[in-house]
DNA sequence: ACTATCCCCTGACGGC
DNA sequence: TGCCGTCAGGGGATAG
């Protein structure tokens, strides 16, 4: 599933490719992604420049000439692919962005339709639901962290999870940064000492920026506008590794139901009581 | 304020 | 081999 990182190598290189390009048609085969606002999209769009491409939290912005935005979420297994207009339309290509005098299109792609499009016109004011977001995860301060999961009370991992607590961090993320800073993920967030907290930041944000310069994690069949797998799923400690001995102390990571998402760790590294355990 | 549950949707997987 | 039931999973909505 796509989350910080992953959301973050697609911006990178989409920014390299389509900035300044102008479209010229949208062709939409699958409505249910463009959510309850519609067909309007292609006749709102034409024409238009892409100025910027921007990422916040999981979500991708396109910034268009005369104030117009383009929001994409790639929910679990959307895609937004750069591919030549003579190149055979893939099974759930669901949108398709053509350009003034280029070859390639923008393709989104979903195949489990947890995706979605939208657009934000002049009218609506900038961002607008994206307001309502967290923090970004590779942008908080410390003692932001730590003062924002003190005061809330929570299990830690159902928390990191939450958008508008923080944006950006997944099941994966969530998992690798809970596991490097040895934590449970079912600890309540007010329990955790600021010394805890801030290794659990620090954890969250280096995990998130190997991940990036890694070109993500592919579990499932994520790939970047290239079509280009990502590296990190080789660097995983936790995530998907039911049963593997854990790199740290060779227990076997367990897997385990938390806030209805799978969560995997390791039973000796992360213990849910005595934090810190001196041998 | 928080938890639990459902829903969306399809590919993957297990059972027979 | 193939059919069928089950389920994961981000996030929004809803009920408790």
């Amino acid at each position: 599933m796509p989350e910080l990182p992953e959301v973050e190598t697609v911006v990178r290189g989409l920014r390299k490719r389509i900035v300044g390009w102008e479209l010229s048609r949208v062709e939409v085969h699958q409505e249910k992604c463009l959510g309850g606002v519609k067909s309007a999209l292609a006749g709102l769009l034409r024409k238009k420049k892409i100025l910027a491409i921007d990422r916040r939290g999981k979500n991708i912005i396109l910034c268009l000439s005369g104030g117009g935005t383009v929001f994409v979420h790639l929910g679990m297994s959307g895609r937004l692919r750069l591919l030549s207009g003579s190149a055979p339309r893939e099974k759930h290509t669901h949108l398709v962005f053509s350009f003034l005098n280029r070859e390639d299109q923008l393709r989104f792609i979903d195949p489990r339709r947890f995706g979605r499009v939208s657009w934000g016109g002049e009218e609506k004011g900038p961002w607008g639901f994206l307001s309502r977001l967290g923090p970004e995860a590779l942008e908080i301060s410390p003692a932001e962290f730590v003062a924002r999961a003190r005061a809330r009370r929570r299990e830690i991992k159902p928390l990191l999870l939450d958008q508008h607590f923080l944006a950006g961090v997944g099941n994966i993320y969530a998992d690798e940064s809970l596991h490097r800073a040895g934590i449970h993920p079912r600890r309540r967030s007010d329990s955790l000492s600021p010394r805890a907290l801030f290794r659990l930041h620090r954890a969250l944000q280096q995990v998130l920026k190997e991940a990036i310069a890694a070109g993500g994690t592919s579990v499932r069949s994520y790939v970047d506008s290239k079509g280009v797998a990502g590296g990190y799923q080789h660097s995983l400690r936790a995530y998907g590794r039911e049963g593997s001995p854990c790199p740290a102390c060779f227990a076997k990571i367990v897997r385990e139901i938390v806030g209805g998402r799978s969560s995997f760790y390791c039973p000796r590294c992360q213990r849910r009581n005595s934090p810190r355990r001196k041998k």
